[in-house]
DNA sequence: TAAAAACCATGACTTATGTCACTTTTTTCG
DNA sequence: CGAAAAAAGTGACATAAGTCATGGTTTTTA
């Protein structure tokens, strides 16, 4: 059964808020709401797109493929996220792919219904530009990351995002379960070299580890080492 | 003297050529023309801007310092870019330097001028939505290969870039005289490392080097190299 | 135009990080 | 449940890339 946009509570914390009565009658009419299961792929990088994705439930890992197939999660894609319309409103195809790590709900809402709201809702547009040049400057904040700092530093930085975007379980464990390869791919470094880094951290006390989970115990310490602090 | 912005051929490469008469004859009266010499910083991260630079001529390096104050250039911006807009259109401070790497010129226009067009003329802001977007898959792009990259591969991909955005001069060589520290700020590696890359570069016959300046002599093989072919 | 400053270049050395090979633990599923 | 597969973890080793020291250029400037 398809939910209604008119008293979804996901729909608040996106620009799709600032719609009128008549346009989230519209919205409601042509989105598809969808589950997505652990593991399956919204789209992949190089498709055309037809319109974007709106995150209700779980986590989506955004990723880009090298050549030789090396994987780098870009971001993470939340409830209230939308996925795929950068790739749109540029008229490229997309250049990421979008996969569930944990089973997800996501609505599809067909481009045309999207540029009918950008055309039709100033506010709406504006919105959309504000939260885009939001996520540029968090793109750039990471790019300067990754060129400058040692892997050891990204990961403490890593850590500390991830604790800050997924909340934390009874045992105050990151709320998330990314394999450690995963965990590489995001910090941008191989495997075993994660693996070793994380046995050190928690040799430094900066960490504790349940199972593959873990929890920061030292933040600060943390975040120095990531050189956060002003 | 303030040039016009009705005859500016500049705004013809800009979303400013969505603007209809009046609001041409709005921006003419509060746009700032300025002359920028080389060296000179237009902002500093940090900063709250008032407005945007739409840049005439001449070429500007966006900066990121880390706390130990390397730097890292994220992009350039080059005649008919914008500059600041995100950071204004996100209500955030500025989260990049620039800095004219020639003599340059910009015209400043004032954030409520911008502000009062996005409001006023839909077609202007989706084609400002277009560009972020674009901008937004060319910084995840270089996310992407500074992640999984050598420094070798990545200076051959830098190599090409500035090709592309940079012309050549009257010897084939690459029209921009970048420091090579800074070249190392591209590339997000130490100077000397860079030097003996190109070095190497000059050896396996990729490029000549004419002063400090030079030449790509085999971009397929720099391609190749790059991991850029499909 | 000479001195100073900035930049380019190279060598020697250290180290962080990747790679490969293998074992142990956990998860999946017939 | 138990076998098979996947993931986590560890050690040994290779090497890409950073750092430090120094000398040779070019550019600036007084």
């Amino acid at each position: 059964m398809e939910p209604l946009c008119a008293t979804c509570p996901t729909r608040q914390k996106t620009a799709f808020r600032l719609l009128d009565g008549e346009q989230v009658d519209t919205l409601c009419t042509f989105k598809r709401h969808g589950h997505i299961k652990k593991g399956e792929e919204l789209f992949t990088e190089g498709q055309n797109v037809r319109g974007i994705y709106c995150v209700q439930d779980g986590h989506f890992k955004l990723t880009r493929h090298s050549a030789s197939g090396r994987e780098t999660i870009v971001r993470f894609a939340s409830p209230g996220d939308f996925i795929g319309y950068r790739a749109l409103l540029a008229h490229e195809p997309i250049s990421l792919s979008a996969v569930a790590i944990q089973d997800a709900h996501a609505c599809f809402v067909p481009a045309d219904v999207l540029f009918n709201f950008l055309e039709g809702n100033g506010p709406f547009s504006l919105e959309l530009l504000r939260a885009t040049c939001h996520e540029l400057s968090e793109a750039n904040q990471l790019l300067a990351s990754l060129a400058q700092k040692s892997v050891k530093q990204r990961l403490a930085e890593v850590l500390l995002m991830l604790r800050a975007k997924f909340s934390e379980d009874t045992d105050g464990c990151i709320d998330i379960d990314l394999k450690r390869s995963e965990i590489a791919d995001l910090v941008g470094t191989a495997t075993e070299s994660l693996i070793r880094l994380l046995a050190q951290f928690e040799r430094d006390e900066l960490i504790t580890r349940q199972g593959k989970r873990f929890k920061i115990t030292q933040a600060k310490k943390l975040a120095q080492l990531a050189e956060l602090v002003d």
